[in-house]
DNA sequence: ACGCTTCCATACGTATGAGTATGGTAAATG
DNA sequence: CATTTACCATACTCATACGTATGGAAGCGT
């Protein structure tokens, strides 16, 4: 993140960075589709005049502003995961990381709405294929044997997944509810054996 | 269904019920985005001038297709779990009827990339609700106390979800592959306990 | 045979959103 | 101080897609 566009009080003039950052809070709150250069400037408080200034065509913008978040979800994994030494913990660190991160995290959910967008499809493929070996490497150290941990690993990220489908169709308990920890407490029992 | 386009030969005319049915089909394909009237006349063979004889608008149109589909869908809840009378097989069921009723199914994977939409968010709530109703029962039957069901079956209903997600992005095997059985069985050993 | 209803074609009006052309202004630079 | 560069505004064109207006043709009843 180069610089906000509210951070020095008021910008004079606005970076490509700008145009990314905010290009992904409207995919976070309203999906790819919304992300269109008239109304996007508007919310930039310019004209289209800049945004083609910037970027070559809209299609460049999506490109840049996935690269970015692409970029800054690698490293999340990378430091909230790779951290934790127990596979346990780490499993555990990975259902819970729900409410942390929230607008990488509803970048992604609104992403998985544009699974047929031909710049988001191989972005998906390479997250989710990123975060199950994550996963399938947790529950090798487990004891899992390699062919296991490779299908609980698929059950635990399509659980994952599915809680992203029902939060958006309102299906699911508030984060920070009682429900909410029950049901998380369910799903860790069920998917992470005991020692 | 009334009468498919492609049914008594060549029809001399179009209902209502042929438009709901072709663009449930477009659905499926391509979304709900890609139900244009124009390009559906298209695939009916006719113009927009017939479309607007049969229905008012677009959303028109779509709301009917909507309600033909979940009629539909509810039908096959019913006939297709009601009965099963063991509760184990019923869940198992559930899994396994991937395969069969293709395009009923794939309407509901795209469906769920437009939860955003006003016309299908509470079409998405009615479906799941209705569904997760039938398996947390099952759960009950099993031995599960209510709480512990509600929460088994939304972790199972996800796990269905997610599985649906991950097939949109080809990051799941073939249906008919060794590899897609041996997921199912680890997904049906590790959610449905034994006796 | 006549007309009425049903179904469809054609031609138009309009809104939205991408992209272009061009000119303007403030800050930086020599 | 003059000029270039960076950033933005304004005013267009163009394509897509919804919706309307209106007329035409086939099938039905009487």
């Amino acid at each position: 993140m180069t610089q906000s566009v509210s951070k020095k009080k008021e910008r004079t003039t606005l970076s490509a960075g700008d145009w990314e950052q905010q290009a992904l809070v409207l995919i976070a709150e309203k999906g790819i589709r919304a992300v269109a250069v008239e109304s996007l400037a508007i919310r930039m408080g310019v004209t289209k005049g800049s945004f083609y200034w910037h970027f070559q065509n809209r299609d460049s913008l999506l490109e840049q502003s996935l690269i970015r978040w692409e970029k800054h979800d690698a490293v999340n994994l990378q430091t909230s995961l790779s951290a934790i030494e127990d596979p346990r913990e780490r499993l555990r660190s990975f259902f819970r990381r729900s409410g942390r991160e929230q607008l990488t995290h509803n970048v992604y959910s609104s992403l998985c709405n544009a699974s047929d967008h031909p710049q988001v499809e191989p972005l998906l493929e390479r997250v989710a294929e990123r975060r199950m070996k994550h996963i399938e490497k947790a529950f090798e150290e487990i004891g899992f044997d390699p062919r296991e941990a490779s299908h609980r690993a698929r059950l635990t990220y399509s659980a994952y997944l599915g809680f992203l489908q029902l939060q958006q169709q309102h299906q699911t308990p508030s984060v920070s509810s009682e429900e909410f920890e029950a049901y998380m407490t369910h799903v860790i029992a069920t998917l992470i054996p005991e020692k």
